[in-house]
DNA sequence: TCATGTGAAAGGCTTCACAGCT
DNA sequence: AGCTGTGAAGCCTTTCACATGA
């Protein structure tokens, strides 16, 4: 590519974002978009918008703007979001089914491929979107037959680290953990972690802030 | 409280960060922390706790470390977790569902009180938490009635901007957003997005630099 | 003329290194 | 002696402002 010396971690989760109203905007209206105006649906500054995009490729035609197809294709290509991956999921309770059954992970090329679960009750239950919930001592197995690259874990915490060693050790590159507790794995695995209390706590402090008077960002 | 002159954003997501390790720690151990030791445990530098806390005040003893309870403490006073909140969901998929089923929502004193969606046959259906689902014109009403300060979006992106602006006429102050789209609000309302879609991208997009072997962070 | 691409400046956050207490 | 609290340095990210090119 073109210069790619480093990336910033936040322009990564941009042209993700980024992506969204674009998607949106294929299906009707003008075939280009200003750095302004992506800037705008996406709440950041234009400037912000074209030097992410420039860390990767000269997309734009001055004067004019952005081929929203092409920009797109771009972006999908950078994020590798043009191929499909498989991923699994371990702790099925209602959070677990509901990304599972998620249409939004299908659409973008997430395919769930296996499901886990520790609990008895719940294990050779068939989900409607087709899978079976399997054992837990069958996530080795599974992982290395079906070419799975990505695990999703949804447990209680107490069971998070467990769970990470054994995706790890049955050759999981990328963990997705929605457990609130911060997990260890080795270097060959990476970790995003999703915690909506976080984003809760991060509310109410500015919540209580406001009613306080205080003026903050 | 001290100088609290400006308080960086990340400070604020990593209180509540660090307050998952010590409510752990509470139930049995040493009642004392350093800061290297709480660093370690949520994967920060210590100098960040050092500082993070020292924005608030003097939490710690020199040659000692904090007292695990009293920080714990100062840090839901700080985040205002230390009170509860009445919260309100609009759309009532399995993602809704979870997230009302939810037992650390309700621990950590976020408290669901309404229920909404917009499928009649959906309305009326009583949920195993005791919540029935309301039909999404009792929104003004059922905030008032009820104090309602917080709304979570989980509907389709496509209801999440229309919803977005009946809760903020209803009074709502903060959203917390699960639609993958950016929404617009008043000054008033703050928001918070929560895309998992994101998230995965994030960890194709370094799994594929791996993969060609490229370095990077 | 218009909007991109990009050095340079500004701003914000993290880390260092050590003074200050216990 | 040990660990906190904190100015200063360093690093990273964002924004500006304008040269560049359609």
């Amino acid at each position: 590519m073109t210069k790619e010396s480093k990336i910033p971690n936040p322009t990564i989760e941009r042209l993700a974002f980024y992506s969204r109203p674009l998607e949106a905007l294929l299906k009707g209206g003008p075939p280009v978009i200003s750095s302004e105006k992506l800037a705008g649906l996406c709440g950041v500054n234009p400037a912000q918008v074209r030097k992410d995009l420039a860390y990767f490729g000269e997309f734009g035609v001055r004067g004019v703007g952005y081929e929203i197809r092409d920009l797109l294709k771009e972006i999908k290509g950078i994020l590798a979001t043009d191929r499909e991956w498989a991923l699994c999921i371990v702790g099925m309770g209602n959070l677990g089914i509901s990304l599972v059954e998620n249409e939004n992970f299908k659409k973008r090329g997430y395919l769930f491929v296996a499901t886990f679960d520790s609990d008895a009750r719940k294990i050779g239950r068939q989900l409607p979107c087709g899978l079976t919930i399997e054992p837990e001592r069958k996530i080795g197995e599974l992982v290395r037959e079906l070419g799975i690259e990505i695990g999703v874990i949804t447990t209680p915490s107490r069971a998070a680290q467990r769970v990470t060693e054994i995706l790890s050790d049955a050759g999981v590159k990328a963990i997705l953990n929605f457990a609130p507790i911060q997990v260890r794995t080795p270097e060959s695995c990476i970790v995003e972690n999703v915690d909506f209390s976080v984003k809760l706590e991060n509310l109410v402090y500015h919540l209580e802030r406001l009613y306080k008077g205080k003026r903050s960002a």
